[in-house]
DNA sequence: GTAATGGGTTTACTTATGGAAACTGGTTTC
DNA sequence: GAAACCAGTTTCCATAAGTAAACCCATTAC
């Protein structure tokens, strides 16, 4: 496990009293915890593309539409200090860099699958409600 | 079904060819729309909040830590508009507001759901390491 | 030697997001 | 008549987030 990203989230969990709370505060604790790993605009469909398997850099750019070189950069490296991806460099001419879900990272699919899930019924709904206001 | 929202939403999704796509960008696509509907700060805590029953204006103000009047009136009025919350005005003196999920709302649960349990297992992980660091 | 490639970083800029505090408005209690 | 209550809205401001375009470096192909 990684070491770096740990003094700044001891610091954010050690302002918080995880004991003596209701299941209601912990609930909503839980989902602030998860929302600060996933912050950011690119994150969620970052982890939904590498659950389809290793990508280098470049195919991320390709796969994840409208994505900026500095943006992919910076969201990969906080993934990557959160340990839900590993970075991994092969020494080809020019070098290539691959990416891909740790473990951990894996362990996010039932929330993007859920998403996955609730956004193509939400579309089918919107669709059809399209379709009722054009009669 | 509100129709107010729906010439945005039917702009956006215009834009794109939901036909012959493949698996993964369908994928994609249904990730951003779950995004879209979710964006912001304070909506998945809200429905989270909801999801454990009505609240009224105030109540949310001190359920929801740190939230801003202003910020908690746009945010219903966006859950609004894409019905996930229904707003009822009580004729009480002085006026309450009661702010409910509606069934779409609920549909979301799933989603809230992973998000609580994962951030609670991440918690736990983070503290587990605290605890091998000090030794 | 010039261009292209992969994987970035830097700079300069714009826009989005959010926060604090003051204010509105009708009603009711002191 | 003053103050308080609920449910907001408005204004003004600060910072975060994101974008586009240029640049860097090593290497290899033309």
């Amino acid at each position: 496990m990684e070491t770096g990203f740990l003094k700044e989230i001891i610091i954010k969990m050690d302002k918080e009293k995880y004991l003596d709370m209701d299941a209601c505060s912990t609930h909503h604790l839980a989902i602030r915890d998860t929302m600060d790993v996933l912050s950011g605009k690119w994150k969620i469909r970052l982890i939904g593309s590498l659950s389809f398997g290793k990508k280098r850099f470049m195919e991320l750019i390709g796969s994840i539409d409208g994505i900026a070189a500095k943006m992919l950069s910076k969201e990969l490296q906080e993934l990557e200090l959160n340990g839900l991806v590993k970075r991994t460099v092969l020494n080809t001419k020019p070098v290539t860099v691959e990416y891909e879900l740790t473990e951990y990272g894996y362990s996010l699919k039932p929330i993007i699958n859920e998403m996955a899930l609730w956004g193509m019924q939400h579309r089918e709904r919107v669709i059809r409600a399209m379709s009722v206001k054009k009669e």
